[in-house]
RNA sequence: GCGCGAGUGGCGGAAUGGCAGACGCGCUGGCUUCAGGUGCCAGUGUCCGCAAGGGCGUGGGGGUUCAAAUCCCCCCUCGCGCACCA
């Protein structure tokens, strides 16, 4: 800075100055204490006057995973959004719970740990010691007495205890939820674990479940990509039969599909998790082949009459009882082969071989002999893993029957002389025997005929099917939450008494995993707790006198702690319950019939659509089984934000360039090249990251423009829910506008701040009304980019119009707050006020104000603008009509031709039609 | 392959049937400054024209309408999701 610069100019410096006070002021003022009806908390907010406001909104981020790799600017995108909501919706006098807090068990943390060589508590505390430091100097209005992380031993008590209550609840199918196993022991008159433990919601089974060696754990289907991989690392996965944790989330498929339609969430999400549920509805049918019943899982029961071959899956139990002696070379060799590929390779190779096993089956509707194949484009993991194959009504079994040369009968009239599949809607044929008769109807009629007929005579029932399947819940590592679990010399599970909890982690030599090989699909999983001896046995008085247990040595999942931690954000110092109910319900609750309950908002990436977001709503559905939340859902609307991307580049040898350093030579014509010292390099965009060398920090845009600066440009970027480029460059901008509405209040030399208490002009209360309408429906909306284009606006004019009048600014601060808090407060404080005003009415457009002298009609001859008038609203429409026909250009583009017709949209719009 | 979403200046974007390009970046010119720029002012879709004014223009093609970026049909491109789910 030099003698030549302004001694108050709105700089990097003022603002970094400006805004460590007003964090100091709101954090030593508890500004934003959120107050709650009962317990420590309550009456503790800050202009609320004792009372609860009656309007309240939960805003909650989906909270971060504090790694070890720090943050760029993508991260803090949705932070600073929802503090944009809860600021607005604070100064609309409503009590807005917003905090954060971290997510801190998990793999990522622990391969952290590893690395680095030091203890995972120890890393992920101070993790978030920086992580908390970086968040702090965006003014964030955060209630902090509400932080917590889930690591946190008084959290830790609360997920297992959470864990107990799914443990200790059976799936009543007849009410449709969870009870606890008490009642079940009243309603069986045993308590046999034998029998009990078939029934609970968390429960030990050994099953097929994905195992990864190179992670040394067992993974959730959800944690698995596409490709059979991990998820995390990428390791290859493999299927094998294990004893292991299970959560019996399928019970609750037709809930957690059908309550999709109570939420306001985006349409793609609710559309994933319907796709991962996969619930279809059809008909179980039972084939025979001699004394052996094949059962077939179909959608279509319409079609039966069409099913002129049987397929089961290679691992399906049957094909060695069905393979006749002559064809059990090949069939044995087949299913080798099949063993033998991977799940992408299966998946790529789409043809449809298969060998024949020598046995027919009788088609139960028609008494039909069909031979039985075996073939690998049958799934063991879907249905029954055998099939009726119908050529015409399905695309993949006509390629089969191409190929094989096999009959194919069509059962709509529709798809007479196709050479393909027909899968539409039509009117049946073909389909009778002696008893029934499906032909001439449509599809679903023919459905229920033939599933009522079926049932009738014992040969299938009408059914519903899920792709869902239960959710692995242990795995082999240390960082997570311990089972609240031991077992007896007999080996059964018993839960521990909650006075017990929280089970903490022992303190061991060596935390890290037992890996392996990724692709030694032989290994078996350690959990490093078992090498803890002394911890894992253990003597407990369990009320049947002192005895010794084992203790269960998996861990939780990283996905335990965030199925439940927006309940805790209501009560987090509840010594007693996860949240006191009168809390919970004031939060939580429903507002009325149809509406579940749950937070008001929850923003966060698309990339958690079916894993935390359907675990979550699981756990809250327990929980409200078992009365313990008064909300039958967690997050009521949820908002998926965009991500910030950035361009990277390359040299020629394809080696990543510092991005900071790379200079566009632009030519004439846009599309300029870029080059790096001198030599050019190739552009790529996509995401932020260290090896791609275009990370931008939020420390940089701190040090270089300031916080509010930051918050302005992210906001206003574009539409929050869309991805978009990061662009330093443009950061300016936003600066400007704040350094402007600076200067409204502030003598830049002087430093002296000063409005004007006379009336403002018309013109420039119009303008401000006009503003006010625009910002509120544009911040209900969340459009920040155009409430904040409509601040600017304002601001221009307020600059142009050479007056300062108090009218005017002091609204114009109070909207720009929510998005630029720190100056907001600054010049607030300038203008005189004492009290911050973050809970400052929000302002309210006049409407008055809003009805213009004049408006601006457009002239159109043909749809083309040929001429503008500036007429009083109230004008009539032949007036109107009269002064758009007298305009000169009107005449011209007339050429003298009489109008045809004149279509008036007063005061607004002419369209003259030649 | 199926499903969903998107395509607008040099760039991010605005307008959801009624003035295309709000607002911002960049660029051009000017002011201030010894100088520099994170300051200020003005201009900036494109073509024709001295101007007045006019032609063209929202991925491409067709349609509905007095009027289409917006609604409908076909096609192209990109992004996301699912992927032999019986």
């Amino acid at each position: 800075m030099t003698s030549a610069e302004a001694a108050y100019r709105y700089t990097a410096e003022l603002a970094a100055d400006i805004e460590a006070r007003w964090q100091d002021r709101w954090e030593s003022e508890g500004t934003f204490h959120a107050p709650n009806p009962v317990g420590d908390l309550a009456g503790e907010g800050r202009g609320q006057h004792g009372e609860l406001p009656t309007e309240k909104q939960f805003i909650l981020d989906m909270f971060p995973y504090p790694s070890g790799a720090g943050l760029h600017v993508g991260h803090p995108l949705g932070y600073i959004a929802t503090d944009v909501v809860g600021r607005y919706k604070r100064m609309l006098g409503v009590n807005v719970l917003h905090a954060l807090g971290y997510d801190a068990f998990g793999l990522p943390a622990e391969i952290y740990a590893v690395e680095t060589g030091r203890h995972p508590r120890e890393t992920t505390v101070e993790n978030i010691g920086t992580m908390q430091r970086q968040l702090r100097r965006l003014g964030l209005a955060h209630d902090d007495r509400r932080s917590f992380a889930t690591i946190d031993p008084e959290f830790v008590k609360w997920t297992q205890w959470i864990f107990l209550q799914i443990f200790n609840s059976w799936f009543d199918p007849e009410a449709k939820k969870a009870r606890p196993i008490s009642q079940l022991i009243e309603k069986l008159g045993t308590d046999d674990p034998a029998v009990i433990d078939e029934y609970r919601l968390a429960y030990i089974k050994e099953s097929p479940v994905n195992w990864c060696p190179g992670l040394g754990t067992v993974l959730a289907n959800e944690e698995v990509t596409a490709e059979g991989r991990s998820e995390r690392g990428n390791f290859p996965v493999f299927k094998r039969n294990l004893r292991q944790w299970q959560m019996r989330i399928t019970a609750y498929a037709d809930r957690l599909l059908d309550d999709l339609d109570l939420l306001d969430w985006p349409e793609p999400v609710k559309l994933m998790q319907r796709n991962w549920i996969g619930r279809s509805h059809g008909a179980m049918v039972t084939f025979r082949s001699g004394d052996h019943p094949i059962e077939v899982f179909t959608t279509r029961p319409d079609t039966l009459f069409g099913a002129t071959f049987m397929v089961l899956s290679p691992e399906h139990g049957l094909v060695d009882v069905l393979t006749t002696s002559g064809q059990t070379d090949a069939v044995a060799a087949y299913c080798a082969q099949a063993a033998a590929k991977s799940d992408v390779e299966r998946q790529e190779s789409r043809d449809k071989a298969g060998v024949f096993t020598g046995s027919t089956a009788t088609n139960p509707v028609n008494g039909e002999e069909i031979p039985v194949y075996v073939a690998d484009y049958v799934l063991m993991g879907y249905g029954t893993g055998a099939i009726m194959a119908v050529p015409s009504g399905d695309q993949r079994d006509y390629e089969f029957a191409q190929e094989h040369g096999l009959p194919i009968v069509p059962t709509l009239a529709e798809q007479e002389g196709l050479d393909e599949a027909y899968t539409g809607e039509g009117t049946i044929i073909n389909s009778a025997n002696a008893d029934v008769s499906l032909n001439g109807l449509d599809v679903e009629a023919a459905k229920e005929r033939i599933i009522a007929w079926l049932e009738s005579k014992g040969l299938g029932t009408g059914t519903t099917t899920y792709r869902l399947r239960d959710w692995l819940f242990s795995r082999q590592r240390y960082w997570g939450e311990p089972f609240p679990i031991v077992y007896d010399e007999a080996g059964h599970p018993i839960a521990l008494p909650d006075s017990m909890l929280p089970v903490e982690l022992p303190e061991v030599p060596d935390y890290s995993p037992r890996t392996f090989d990724p692709d030694d699909a032989q290994s078996e999983p350690e959990p490093p707790l078992s090498r803890v001896q002394e911890w894992v046995d253990v003597e407990l008085d369990l009320g049947d006198g002192l005895k010794t247990y084992r203790r269960e040595t998996n861990t939780m999942p990283n996905w335990a702690g965030s199925s439940w931690y927006e309940i805790r954000y209501v009560d987090p110092h509840n010594d007693d319950a996860l949240a006191d109910p009168i809390n919970e319900r004031y939060w939580l609750g429903p507002r009325g019939e149809g509406d579940p309950g749950g937070t008001d908002l929850y923003v966060g990436g698309v990339e958690h659509a079916v894993l935390h977001l359907l675990y979550a709503r699981f756990w809250h559905k327990v929980l409200f089984d078992l009365d313990h939340v008064s909300s039958s859902e967690p997050f009521r609307k949820l908002f998926n934000q965009g991500y910030i991307q950035a361009y990277a580049y390359t040299d020629e040898r394809g080696a990543y360039v510092p991005a900071a350093d790379v200079v566009e030579e632009s030519s004439a014509e846009g599309g300029g090249t870029f080059t790096y010292e001198g030599k050019p390099v190739k552009r790529e965009y996509g995401k932020m990251g260290k090896s791609l060398k275009n990370i931008v920090t939020p420390d940089e845009m701190y040090e270089a423009y300031g916080a509010d600066t930051f918050r302005v440009y992210e906001m206003s970027m574009g539409p929050l829910d869309v991805s978009r480029p990061w662009e330093t460059r443009a950061v300016v901008g936003s600066q400007r506008f704040l350094q402007r509405v600076w200067r409204l209040v502030v003598d830049e030399d002087s430093g002296v701040a000063s409005v004007s208490d006379e009336l403002a002009s018309d013109d420039l209360r119009q303008a401000l009304h006009r503003t006010i309408a625009a910002v509120r429906t544009e911040m209900d909306g969340m459009r920040f980019n155009t409430a904040i284009a409509r601040l600017i606006e304002l601001t221009n004019h307020v600059t142009k119009s050479d007056l300062r009048p108090r009218e005017v600014i002091e609204p114009l601060v109070l909207m720009l707050a929510p998005f630029a808090p720190h100056i907001a407060e600054e010049l607030w404080s300038r203008l005189g006020h004492v009290e911050s005003l973050a809970y400052h009415p929000f302002p309210t457009a006049d409407p008055a104000f809003l009805v213009e002298e004049s408006v601006t009609c457009v002239v159109q001859v043909q749809g083309k603008v040929r001429a503008r008038l500036e007429v009083s609203p109230a004008i009539s429409e032949d007036e109107l009509t009269a002064l758009a026909l007298a305009e000169p250009n009107v005449q011209r583009a007339l050429d003298g031709k009489e109008p045809r017709r004149v279509i008036v949209r007063a005061p607004k719009l002419v369209n003259v039609v030649p």
